[in-house]
DNA sequence: GTTCCGAACA
């Protein structure tokens, strides 16, 4: 039977990147077969001896250079010769289209083939998941593949379980390894690798120990594909454990671990391993792992490291790669250096979506919402397809700049336009957009309308706006709401607790008041962190153990003098304890990121930023402070919280008191 | 055939 893959539009609807939907799905083009370059292929001589060992020979080779042009020779070759009914050798061809990833060679040729073996599936699967097409291949696989009535092999399962790692799809996986566990490969150890990724990238690292703990043979690819779903899941112990008992360290293997701490946020563990691994004079033979430490210098917002990288990017010969360069933009952006974000941009040749995403990202967060949306016309200028995370920059952009047309206008672009499915981020993004905007009904309506359950932080981020605007009414009503959600995070308590003492509403306060103090997590204590040169010093909220302690303090209230002259009186609305008056303003007095604000005056180099990190978002007192000093002192503040970039200078904020 | 890389909102 024939199965016309490429007609199947349930399986094209899925396709969901832009290298999909720039394909032609309906009607593929027919390769023109031996186009009069077919003579270039060196074969006249070899054809006289063993033409079919040649050819299968040759397309070795091109599959191993990925030569494209080379493999449609040799199709050109197949054909002239009369080999196209040799199956094994239209497999080969098939795997060299597979290994140059031209997709529409190798689909056109898969229809071709029939009868097809194990072996034209795998190449075609693999090929669709180093194609970002996994759901296609497992779709396939599930409806398609027992046309052609043969057994999957080992090759076919490692195929799809790399197709589930992707989709981070355990419940696909679970169903493959289900098959898998009763077929005549059981003890394929090579699929029982692919099953250790695929469960230590859908996050349940358990179920992967105990398909390694079943294969015979470890080799490097399995032990590392547990190290790196150990250090991931954030099971730290047990990844390093593992990672010291490898007979050999290759660089994937330091680049898993490595990678792992970065992707669960330790970025000082991942830091830790990379100076070890460049102790160890490891060659670094693949920007991979450079990527990841370039990454954690993200997380760890820490300039200095940042740079120090950069260096070594350029030592090592990486400048031109695009992985690195997208990381190096993001990094800058973080570490809340902006405008060197912008150089490395400028300097990149090729940019590709996730350049511009990153440049657009790191552009809305730091308040530059207009050079966002510059950004975004220049990249479709040049005829590049935006994706979904481009889109959540361009709506976050214009949600902290008021811009409500124009953020609802992209959010419907999006789909008309592009073809994006709203996710519940973008929903999330247009929601603060209407809310900021004081459009609290269309909002609330948004939220209603939407395809999703809101959570608590989508009702969160409604409620501040009521209260922001004034809207006493609908913030009861959504108080009522969120309080019936068992909600976990403090900073909804706080805005609950405000918004019933707002309306006279003292037996809920009450109410909310007992529950926090019977709330099984304990509040995450405010720390701040403030880059001096190479070093750095952290600061938690109300402690000042620094040795210039009394420094500190001096400074901190010389200046709190001057704000009183101008009118400042402290907004203690944040503090969540049950404090008097004077109480609450000295913990204001004391919140980290003044302290770290007040060594960076004292300690960094006169005339320089001060960049300071927080781990929580900026309290709307401290936001009014940190106006106020940059003005006194005639300094730049930067600040990141968790939610974006403050750039105080002359008592004003880049966030335009948005945020 | 299986391992390592970049961009996200509240």
């Amino acid at each position: 039977m024939e199965i016309d893959i490429i007609m199947d539009d349930s399986i094209y609807s899925s396709m969901s990147n832009g290298r999909a939907k720039g394909m032609r799905l309906k009607k593929l083009p027919t390769i023109q077969i031996g186009r009069g370059k077919c003579d270039d292929v060196e074969i006249d001589t070899m054809c006289l001896f063993n033409p079919l060992q040649h050819i299968l020979s040759a397309l070795k080779t091109a599959a191993k250079h990925q030569n494209t042009s080379q493999t449609r020779q040799l199709h050109a070759c197949i054909v002239k010769v009369g080999f196209e009914g040799f199956l094994p050798l239209l497999n080969s061809l098939l795997n060299a289209y597979s290994k140059c990833s031209s997709l529409e060679d190798a689909l056109q040729l898969f229809n071709e083939i029939t009868p097809r073996d194990p072996f034209t599936w795998s190449s075609l699967l693999s090929l669709l998941t180093r194609s970002n097409l996994s759901q296609v291949a497992v779709t396939l696989f599930s409806t398609s593949f027992s046309f052609d009535k043969i057994q999957p092999d080992g090759h076919i399962y490692a195929s799809l379980l790399n197709a589930c790692a992707n989709l981070l799809s355990s419940k696909q996986g679970k169903q493959i390894h289900a098959q898998f566990v009763i077929s005549y490969f059981c003890d394929d150890d090579v699929v029982k690798s692919a099953l250790v990724d695929m469960y230590s990238k859908c996050h349940t690292p358990d179920d992967a120990r105990k398909v390694f703990d079943t294969i015979r043979i470890k080799n490097s690819i399995s032990l590392t594909a547990m190290v790196y779903g150990y250090s991931l899941n954030g099971r730290h112990l047990e990844a390093i454990q593992i990672f010291k008992e490898m007979p050999f360290k290759s660089l994937p293997s330091w680049t898993a671990l490595i990678s792992g701490f970065v992707q669960h946020g330790n970025g000082i563990n991942a830091l830790k391993f990379f100076k070890k691994m460049r102790f160890e004079v490891i060659h670094i033979e693949d920007p991979f792992v450079i990527c990841s430490v370039v990454g954690a210098s993200a997380t760890l917002a820490s300039l200095a490291l940042g740079k120090q990288l950069h260096c070594l990017v350029i030592l090592l010969g990486y400048e031109s790669s695009i992985f690195v360069s997208n990381a190096l933009v993001d990094m800058y952006a973080k570490c809340s250096d902006i405008f060197a974000s912008r150089q490395v941009f400028d300097n990149i040749n090729g940019r590709d979506v996730v350049s511009w995403t990153a440049m657009i990202v790191g552009a809305a967060q730091h308040g530059w919402a207009e050079v966002a949306l510059g950004l975004f016309d220049k990249m479709v200028f040049e005829g590049l397809t935006p994706n979904e995370v481009t889109f959540v920059g361009l709506i976050y952009a214009c949600s902290h700049k008021g811009l409500v047309d124009k953020g609802r206008q992209l959010f419907n672009s999006m789909t008309s336009d592009y073809g994006i499915k709203p996710s519940l981020q973008h929903y999330t993004c247009l929601l603060d957009l209407l809310s900021r905007s004081g459009l609290l009904q269309e909002a609330k309506d948004v939220i209603m309308g939407m395809p999703f359950d809101p959570d608590e932080a989508t009702w969160g981020a409604l409620l501040s706006a009521c209260k922001r605007e004034g809207d006493v009414c609908m913030g009861i009503e959504i108080a009522d709401h969120l309080l019936s959600l068992n909600p976990q995070e403090p900073s909804t308590y706080i805005l609950l607790s405000n918004t019933y003492a707002s309306a006279c509403m003292w037996d809920q306060v009450a109410k909310v008041r007992k529950l926090i103090s019977v709330m099984p997590v304990s509040k995450v204590p405010g720390y701040s962190w403030v880059e001096l040169g190479m070093e750095s010093y952290m600061f938690c909220a109300g402690e000042l153990m620094h040795p210039m302690k009394d420094e500190i303090l001096r400074l901190l209230e010389e200046i709190m003098e001057k704000m009183k002259e101008r009118g400042y009186v402290p907004d203690t609305s944040s503090v969540l304890h049950d404090l008097e008056q004077q109480e609450k303003q000295e913990q204001l007095f004391l919140h980290s990121e003044r302290l770290a604000v007040a060594l960076g005056l004292l300690k960094a180099t006169p005339g320089s930023a001060i960049r300071v990190v927080k781990n929580l978002r900026v309290c709307g007192d401290c936001h009014t402070v940190l106006k106020l000093i940059s003005d006194i002192v005639s300094r730049e503040i930067i600040v990141r919280d968790t939610n974006r970039f403050h750039h105080f200078k002359d008592g004003i904020c880049s966030c335009n008191d948005f945020w």
